[in-house]
DNA sequence: GATGAATGAGAATTCATTCAT
DNA sequence: AATGAATGAATTCTCATTCAT
């Protein structure tokens, strides 16, 4: 039925059609039957290369974290002032960035989040990701003169995952690219004023 | 097993009993037969009064809701200020109220969120909420001089969802307690100076 | 496809159903689809009734247990002598009862020994019984004047349960009807010459 | 992963393995891949040296059935009187020998017995074994002197495999180093006072 | 000889839903 | 209204076996 090919290209392949039936009808309807037609593999062979339904998202979620990861540390690294790295934060995370493959992201964090409610494991890596992020913009606040950094990195983790939220379940209230400049005008209004100079 | 009851009074069991199944393994582990144990019925009596599952959950959600539209209402109508109308909106939605015992679950709210994402019906009630809740917040931040209602608006809706689904998923990060007060916060921030008066 | 039955009425077909299978294709190959052809029955219903297929293996074992206690006890008050008891316990364990129905009751068993080899569970009861059916042969022998009463009851209990395992195994070499006496020549050699009167 | 080797090797040590596996897991649970495993082979290998699961199965029986028969025929051919030759079988066929790898594993006997039971060509080679075990018990009986040395020979092969069940099922009950003197001490009692000289 | 990806035919188990009582 | 036995379709997972490399 299909080519041989690398237990890494196969993986890689499994867990790209899960993110998209994941998104398209949750965790629970994302059956290895529906994985594997939706990568043009049987279903033996998804479970030759994932043990247990569950690797396959524990996969999904360190590739997604990973990724978000590398894109906070890239903007970061490039911005040049404590302001521009607020700025950069908002983006990296909420920007839309055509380039970016993984639109599909959003709805599948959603899905996680979800997940993450019940599951012990995907829990802990969600929230290793969410406390994280949350010191990830409390050191950015403070650097750019938040009076309150921690309260701020609170209200910045929240409005990411709200949005995202949001995008996922009631399509249409956030308008599409509004997301980031949503975030900044609310991290810049905790800044003082000298700051955004 | 149990003594005759009215359909009423069963129905408000049972959605009580799925409600409490919900949060504990989210909604495909809600079997029926565990939401009947829940409830301390049989699995064919849950189905002599609710038709299919989905209903249980449409029930529930629409309970919700509307338990939140009322404390929304109440909150409103008891301010006497635009800006106090703002604070009391985020009081309504986020301060832990030990009276309303459906707020008390934001893990339901989040496993909700989570089928709404691939339900129509569920999406259909709950993005009619959201929408309704966005409006609420642009028309309280338009008469408290808020110079952009609608950005606002959505703020507002994104930071209450992604609160509740922090609080769900990655518990610890948001302090008890405090979710109100971020709220307030960010939202006093978009208000002129003299609007606090 | 079946008429309504009690959970005891539909347990005892099950595990009727399944000791034929059992004997026949061993426990591996007994499973849920072939048992629940053999008591006319859907696979469904079969685990409607036992959770899980081992389960349904732990009634035949305690059924089969009970049923040879019940024989050797009814047996053993049955008989005069100290060494009237000894033959009565051959004869019970033994000889073949043309008004038992459970002729496949030595095959089953040999099967079950198999599995007492591998899952803890069967091999707690399995063991249990042979220790009991030791020490009743020890107590019979003793009374009867064996004088080396406890290597006369594993000799027993070895013999018994190879006679069964022969019989299952390799069919032919233990002529029909001679198992007891087999087993009664053994014992009766190790008592005082006196002792038989 | 391993280096290139003679097919005779190979069997062996996938055979080998396979006596191993078998042991701790059953026949069924004794995967392909779990023996190869165990062998430090592949999966491939395995089959590229066995046709069928079967074929492995059948090559341990083999070596097991010819083990015995030389320790057996050696044993008869070291004895210099009959009454030895009764002796040195039971030794041969229960005594503990730490140089016999394969006599080590009543259980792995034990399993094959079960499997005896169902597969037509495991339960050939099993009964003939029986079968030739028993005449060989006869044969010796008759020399020393049994009177029924048909009936000693049956009750001997009896023993034979009841000691080894009981010794994989209910570990315990046999002391060790006991079953050989077990089975003298009932084969003697057949023997006339003076054929002991 | 050796590897390990791939297949496909089951396996146990789950569960919403039905329905006779 | 209530019970709980019964159904059947679906689900995850297993594994002997094949075969391109």
């Amino acid at each position: 039925m299909v080519d041989r090919a690398s237990t890494d290209v196969r993986r890689a392949q499994i867990v790209d059609a899960f993110r998209t039936v994941l998104v398209d009808v949750g965790y629970d309807a994302a059956t290895i039957a529906r994985i594997a037609r939706a990568a043009g593999l049987t279903p033996g062979l998804v479970h030759y290369h994932f043990a247990h339904k569950a690797e396959i998202l524990g996969a999904l979620v360190d590739g997604i974290v990973t990724g978000l990861r590398a894109r906070v540390d890239h903007a970061l690294a490039a911005a040049s002032t404590p302001v521009d790295r607020v700025d950069a934060l908002a983006d990296a995370l909420l920007a839309v960035d055509p380039a970016a493959a993984d639109l599909s992201t959003p709805s599948a964090w959603a899905a996680i989040g979800a997940e993450a409610t019940r599951r012990d494991d995907v829990r802990a890596v969600y929230a290793r990701w969410i406390v994280a992020l949350r010191d990830t913009f409390a050191d950015a606040l403070r650097d750019a003169g938040d009076p309150d950094p921690a309260a701020g990195a609170v209200v910045a983790t929240a409005l990411v995952e709200g949005l995202y939220g949001l995008a996922a379940a009631a399509p249409g209230v956030v308008v599409p690219g509004s997301a980031a400049g949503l975030l900044r005008g609310v991290l810049r209004a905790r800044l003082p004023a000298g700051g955004a100079r």
